[in-house]
DNA sequence: CATGAATGAGAGTTCATTCAT
DNA sequence: GATGAATGAACTCTCATTCAT
């Protein structure tokens, strides 16, 4: 039963995960995420009190995931400029993807909610890149792939720089050779006499 | 009476910036605009059909006030890189601002509405300042200041990571030493031997 | 344009106090109001934002009433008891009365809010009673009509059981006889060698 | 099983008169009575089919209960005045307690369900007290401690003037002296040359 | 018997939009 | 032009009631 339950819960949120993808955080009703599940409308409240209650339950899983991706992709023995091109690559191809993607969303969400540091996905999600950059390039610097006076600057310059492209990916259309250049830009950076 | 008429769909526009500034796009009813211009429901109707259109009308008045503070207030016998400085300071104060802004409207306005490029006032103001600090650096390069080998790109990602920044500001605490380590970092990049 | 605001508003209360009449206070529901009405749920709004206000604007028109009631009707040449006796015929009358009287709409709201005696009807109407019903037993009593040790107390007592009969005639079904009774019984306390 | 039914059946009605005295008859949903007695929804419908039905046993208990407590608890030796002085101390107690009771819950139920003569709980309590009262009083008026010319209208008298203290503390705040002042006076018509 | 998830009707409330004045 | 009362659609939320397990 609780099983059930917990499968009812998921699903709900998995729905409304596409939900939010396709409209965003604060256009989104209870009455949507009902249609969208076909259940009923008490059936969703048994779950959840109302939409920011269910849209933390996606950002939760959305967590989850990303930690896992995080965890288990990086392959251990490549380069760090390849682990870092790849890095950028997957980056390049969430910019440009047409497919709706939560990210309007969670910019609406935090928009509206002031969310202690520790819980706030966006910042826990740039942090980890950081730190995770900042490895890889120090990595690159052992193996004399990069040169950089200051790994964590350049780290976070990076993460900046795409926060930037990301949002600008969404307001507005941005082509390939836009992102491309920036990567670029950044790359150039970490290689001697740049 | 045009322009009794014209006074008072001024009145209506920089009342509704206020209120906008406050409640960001979409959370902003045609009633919160009428009670804060103090005028009747019927009233704005004659001048704005939704607050879409009041908000395009906010928007045109934001870029003519953009393209005034960029025409007049630049210092033309400065030395570059005390003019860059000076932009990257009221950059800063912009981003650790605790009063209300556009921003916030301005990002949700451009999530849910594709404009034209032309027409975007975040891409015209993004090219606009790429295009005075790509001058600025030359500049810079030319009297020695700076040293850089693709201005263009430089300026392009002092913009994104800036707009990286201003992002990161709406969505959770940005303490100012993170600014400050931030523009510290792209000036850095433009002087020899960085 | 106020007058016809206020008209209307007029029109709103006395229709509510119809269906208090007859269905009690809680049951009462805006649509209700609605309907009798016939005007528009966001209409009804305009004026009152839930049963309660509502309710009260009928209480306070019905304190009105009763206070020009009290002060018109009073023969002021009759003789005491003859007052009295026109004072319980018409209580009477009222216990005993079939159409639906907002007595247990008053009730029911008394039982669920707690007013400040001064702006409690029900208080308010009692304690006015047994003020005048002092003041006709001391004129009965100077005419030599009625005998009393306690004035004030006999129309206290004549008032709680006023009210009793009433709350019973609201509970049960109450024969005419029993109130003539009970009118009767009260009566007899008042005279002379009782 | 049959035994465990009642036993359960006996458990949700107790549970249930605590919840009528704690909100009334109608502001109870069987929503509340489920979570008060920790049964499951379903639980409670095998049982009962709504509110009215659980009301109804509720107030089967509470009539029982008066019963014995009449049966049992009078002194049959003590000086009839000194019966009634008990009776209007426990009336008393009642009126002024703080403690919910199932008065108002009472009070609703028969507001809005015609009950035949017989099963009405009010008025069964009312006329028993009425025939304790008068039996009281001729008792009394034997043994020389009452005078009283009309015992039945007088019980009655009493009851009704009780019955309004009560709907009355139920309604407003009553202070003490209100009450005493009331059954002094109740009493005083009981004593000979009043 | 007992459970509690699921349903859907219905109450409350807010606002965009219209329109008589 | 200007007003603001009026309308009705849309949304939130709560429960009585049912039913598969």
């Amino acid at each position: 039963m609780s099983d059930k339950a917990a499968q009812k819960k998921k699903h709900i949120i998995e729905t409304a995960r596409k939900v939010f993808a396709e409209k965003g955080y604060k256009q989104v009703t209870m009455k949507d995420i009902v249609e969208a599940c076909e259940i009923s409308r008490g059936g969703l409240y048994l779950y959840f009190q109302n939409t920011r209650e269910l849209f933390e339950e996606v950002l939760k899983l959305e967590q989850e995931d990303a930690d896992d991706v995080f965890a288990g992709s990086i392959p251990e023995q490549a380069a760090p400029s390849d682990i870092l091109a790849l890095f950028l690559k997957e980056q390049k191809r969430e910019l440009l993807s047409r497919e709706p993607s939560l990210n309007i969303a969670i910019y609406e969400y935090f928009f509206e909610n002031q969310v202690p540091p520790g819980e706030n996905l966006m910042k826990r999600q740039f942090d980890t890149a950081v730190r995770v950059l900042e490895k890889l390039i120090r990595a690159g610097m052992e193996s004399g792939e990069f040169y950089c006076e200051d790994p964590r600057g350049a780290a976070r310059n990076i993460m900046y720089v795409l926060e930037g492209l990301k949002i600008a990916s969404q307001t507005r259309k941005i082509p390939e050779a836009a992102v491309d250049r920036e990567i670029l830009y950044v790359m150039q950076g970490l290689v001697y006499e740049e």
